[in-house]
RNA sequence: GCGGAAAUAGCUCAGUUGGUAGAGCAUUAGCUUCCCAAGCUGGGGGUCGCGAGUUCGAGUCUCGUUUUCCGCUCCA
């Protein structure tokens, strides 16, 4: 199957069988934000399971907290999202392109530079050892000329860009006559602004009410909260604090069902080191979060490190855990060492002291921070794309027909098991009904009795049901029933008694943890 | 944001030169049925994405708009 179909046919699939629908849709939907329906609502929390377990039930030395989607907006500031989720962008309107103002301006900038560099170093071979570069700055006329226009122009374009003033923005690219480096043309439009924080106000806007930003990360969550949680918590570094929430994000575009959205949930885990050790628990977190990724059993192969080569200005090592989706390999999870650039810069904002002292080396520092950092909802398409199967099975009299089913992992099924009467008389649903009273406590169960078994098997297989049991006159008899492997769809006659036991073997998240180490 | 395509029942789709909406599956109430979908009978469900225009008459033609998909663009 073309990978494109597929695509197309899990999303009507998520649709069809309650696990994520459009948003408002009855409203004709709201672009990019989607809602999880049923089944969807039970994957996802079973995720949140695994990897909240995984951090902390399994290290003693992480702890969770959830902290507030609104938070002070000055953090926002400290953090850099303020400056640089906000970019000036402008089209042109030959070449159909867009690019960031500032970036035409400043690359215009870089153009002066090199000018500039080349005239001294002309200069520097036609004087040779007598050159003196400071005074051939001071004193040519060409380049005088191109400095004085430089500094005028950055200037001019500092001013603009502090001051949000996007008309002044696109007049410094009339006025220079910056071309589009692809059509060569000067055919712009307005400048636009697209803030990727989404913004409301706290207060009442009669007496000055306060801007806050819907956070665009959860991160910095856990940042302000680290001395709480250290003092509180009596943490000794190295140490790590883990969250799940929601984030928000005002993408230019949000496409490919879940895996962009404009509202989306993160999982993140902060762990703090002492300097100069940052680079090592950064290869201990890489090697240890690609491992809960391959224990859900979707393929060796199909993960891999992306190693960014250019880093965002607070890392020293960054890479990608990528899966590979039906639309390509695509990030699911993050991992950075950040360094101590955000506790420093709360620090410094906030003039709070933010610092860790380390007994074993009698020192005070600010704690390094590597991050892990983990999209709930591409995980969930990750793990429901993988999932997905469409099998050929041949029925008693040879007839061909597919079986849509969904191979989740046991222990993140929404539904554990069915429970079917083979019949609906014979007294045969008051048993079934009898087996869901037992084991409700422990599994998500469901019970069917309308159409044919087979039929109702195939509904199980659809929502990845991993296991069906099915009443029949035998029972009656012995208390015995019969229990149906989802992905093999072999049946195995066993005691009422025991269900609990081989159920609880399957479903339990312990088979996960236990390739972790 | 730009370009292309699409939107009819829960799903997949049909609907002729413009003449008051159909099928299969699903769903529901029964009957039948001892293990892998499509047996029988009955029921429910659609102002054809939305808004205008042309027309005696629009699911069908025109324009606008919304949403989705594909490509570009963007992406700490």
């Amino acid at each position: 199957m073309a990978q494109e179909d597929l695509f197309k046919k899990l999303i009507a699939h998520c649709k069809e069988y309650g696990y994520v629908f459009p948003s408002s849709e009855i409203y004709d939907g709201l672009s990019a934000v989607y809602d999880y329906g049923q089944y969807g609502v039970e994957l996802k929390n079973n995720i949140k399971k695994y990897w909240w377990d995984s951090m902390v039930l399994l290290h003693e030395n992480i702890v969770g907290i959830d902290t507030a989607i609104f938070m002070h907006p000055t953090i926002w500031k400290a953090s850099g999202h303020v400056d640089a989720f906000n970019d000036p962008l402008i089209d042109n309107r030959d070449s159909k392109k867009r690019y960031r103002a500032d970036v035409l301006i400043e690359e215009h900038l870089a153009k002066i530079e090199t000018k500039i560099d080349k005239e001294v170093e002309k200069a520097r071979t036609r004087f040779g050892e007598t050159f003196d570069e400071a005074q051939f700055r001071t004193t040519n006329p060409r380049v005088m000329e191109s400095q004085a226009k430089w500094d005028q122009l950055h200037n001019r374009f500092s001013e603009a860009l502090n001051n949000s003033d996007l008309v002044d923005l696109k007049k410094i690219i009339e006025d220079n006559e910056i071309v589009c480096p692809v059509s060569g043309t000067r055919n712009w439009t307005d400048v636009r602004q697209f803030n990727l924080m989404f913004s409301t106000e706290m207060g009442s806007t009669a007496d000055g009410s306060l801007k806050v930003y819907l956070r665009p990360e959860t991160a910095q969550g856990i940042f302000v909260n680290y001395m709480n949680v250290q003092k509180s918590g009596r943490m000794k570094i190295p140490f790590g604090i883990a969250q799940i929430g929601k984030a928000f994000r005002n993408e230019i575009v949000a496409r490919q069902f879940i895996f962009r959205m404009r509202e989306f949930e993160q999982m993140e885990m902060q762990f703090f080191v002492r300097p100069g050790t940052e680079l090592e628990w950064f290869e201990r977190w890489k090697e240890l979060r690609i491992k809960w990724h391959r224990a859900l059993g979707f393929g060796h192969d199909n993960y891999r490190f992306h190693v960014h080569e250019k880093l965002a200005h607070y890392a020293n090592a960054a890479v990608d855990i990528e899966f590979r989706f039906p639309f390509g390999f695509k990030e699911v999870e993050g991992i950075h060492s950040r360094t101590d650039y955000d506790l420093s810069q709360h620090q410094k904002f906030s003039g709070k002291k933010i610092q860790y002292f380390d007994p074993e080396i009698n020192e005070s520092y600010v704690p390094f921070v590597v991050e892990t950092s983990i999209g709930v909802d591409r995980m969930f398409l990750q793990i429901i794309s993988s999932a997905y199967h469409e099998e050929e099975v041949v029925d008693a009299n040879g007839q061909k027909d597919t079986r849509v089913v969904l191979k989740l992992p046991a222990p993140l099924a929404p539904v554990k098991l069915a429970v079917m009467p083979l019949i609906k008389k014979d007294g045969l649903p008051e048993i079934a009904r009898g087996i869901i009273d037992e084991l409700k406590f422990d599994f998500n169960c469901q019970y069917d009795e309308k159409d044919s078994i087979g039929k109702r098997y195939r509904r199980q297989d659809a929502i990845g049901t991993p296991f069906c049991v099915t009443v029949d006159h035998q029972t009656a008899a012995d208390n015995t029933v019969t229990i149906r492997f989802r992905d093999t769809m072999l049946q195995e006659r066993v005691e009422i008694s025991k269900l609990r036991d081989i159920i609880f073997d399957q479903v339990n998240f312990r088979n996960l943890f236990n390739q972790l180490k």
